[in-house]
DNA sequence: AAGAAAGCTGACGGTTGCGTCAGTTCCCGT
DNA sequence: ACGGGAACTGACGCAACCGTCAGCTTTCTT
């Protein structure tokens, strides 16, 4: 019954881990990382303090191993755009499915916010360069469909940014979005008009002219 | 030669008072509420670390004092909707203007912005009701113009928020931005691109339909 | 010119928080 | 069931930081 070393799921460096990972991606999202105390954290997530530094040796520690996931998962989530869909149909999943991210994990992209926020003081060359590798294929995509006629020809990088900042918007400034809405708090239906509202009007823009004046 | 007491501008108490504040935007914008010492707001303005508690009684007076300061001055940025304006010359430049604000002043509106991110801890109640006055005007004018066909009947808060996000990611994202376009800082070029794609994207989407299927 | 008010500041107290460590307990293969 | 390594932890050292204060200097007014 009792977890076996060769289990990876039940070892206990593991459970611990993620435990620790869990509680300070949720308090760096809300106090930053200078905002956040070690003992918070522990508390957070039920160990004392010290059994805290047995498995990370510093609290820069803990914050960047947060942001290198939160990296990787990001490249990965870009592969929705791929050059042999329709434009239209596969940049509406793109948004769609950012908003759907940014309404169920607000904290991972919170944080991540806060880092180039303050310039990306703990960001590494590799970290960087999986940003940057991770742009490439959907420009290019961007720009096949272009060259194709499929859609306006925009700058395709700042059409990224475009699509890139609505979404973001809604999870890291949630409480301003909310503001903006005159809601408490945001539902899975203003998510939803969010993404309509982004469709009718950005995806909308990119099609090819329909009328020649 | 020396400053009167009835010379506003050269008042010691305002000079000090902006030197202060000046200075604490800066570095409130890079390293976040909890991540600035006084001891370094003093040393950027110059000043002897007593001598800023002379004029501010503490961290949180100074950071609250730039959140009000901003939150006035862009309550007024809105005017440049009216209803009478053609709607897309009037986005344009409410556009462009913002992108604007974005390159002149990106320290603002990053500490407006981790503030935010933060769920808005120092936010007073009177704050939040100038953000919510704030975008009551430019909604009504949406509102009309949409009453009038002159634009898309798309939600006017959704609108707002994806225009507002695009041009405030450009200053609070800035890295971000620069990994993405790919160069090493942003430049003027960069953001005039910047506000042509949104113009030829988002606000091109607003345009009532030419022909019908 | 002289008194008052505003401006200025070095030194310090109290608190907090990061990270350590020595010693204990638990787990697990054999 | 036992030995060794992994896991755990209370207490603490040390450094940094916020905010204060008592007394000094400059500026202004009359």
């Amino acid at each position: 019954m009792s977890a076996k070393a060769s289990d990876p799921e039940l070892r206990i460096r593991a459970r611990n881990e993620a435990l620790i990972s869990d509680a300070a991606t949720r308090l760096f999202a809300r106090k930053g990382f200078e905002g956040t105390r070690i003992s918070e954290i522990a508390e957070a997530a039920g160990l004392p303090k010290a059994n805290v530094y047995y498995y990370f040796g510093s609290k820069a520690e803990i914050y960047r191993s947060i942001l290198r996931r939160l990296l990787t998962n990001w490249t990965v989530a870009l592969d929705h755009l791929s050059e042999e869909r329709d434009p239209f149909e596969a940049l509406e999943a793109y948004v769609r499915a950012k908003l759907e991210h940014s309404r169920r994990f607000p904290d991972e992209t919170r944080v991540f916010a806060t880092e180039i926020l303050a310039g990306g003081p703990y960001l590494t060359p590799e970290d960087r360069e999986l940003m940057r590798v991770g742009m490439l294929r959907p420009v290019e995509v961007l720009e096949a469909w272009i060259a194709r006629g499929l859609i306006r020809p925009v700058h395709p990088r700042h059409l990224m940014i475009t699509l890139w900042s609505a979404a973001q918007y809604y999870a890291d400034f949630e409480i301003m979005a909310a503001h903006t809405l005159e809601v408490k708090k945001l539902k899975r239906a203003d998510y939803d008009t969010a993404a309509d509202t982004i469709v009718q009007t950005t995806l909308r823009g990119l099609r090819p002219d329909p009328v020649p004046a």
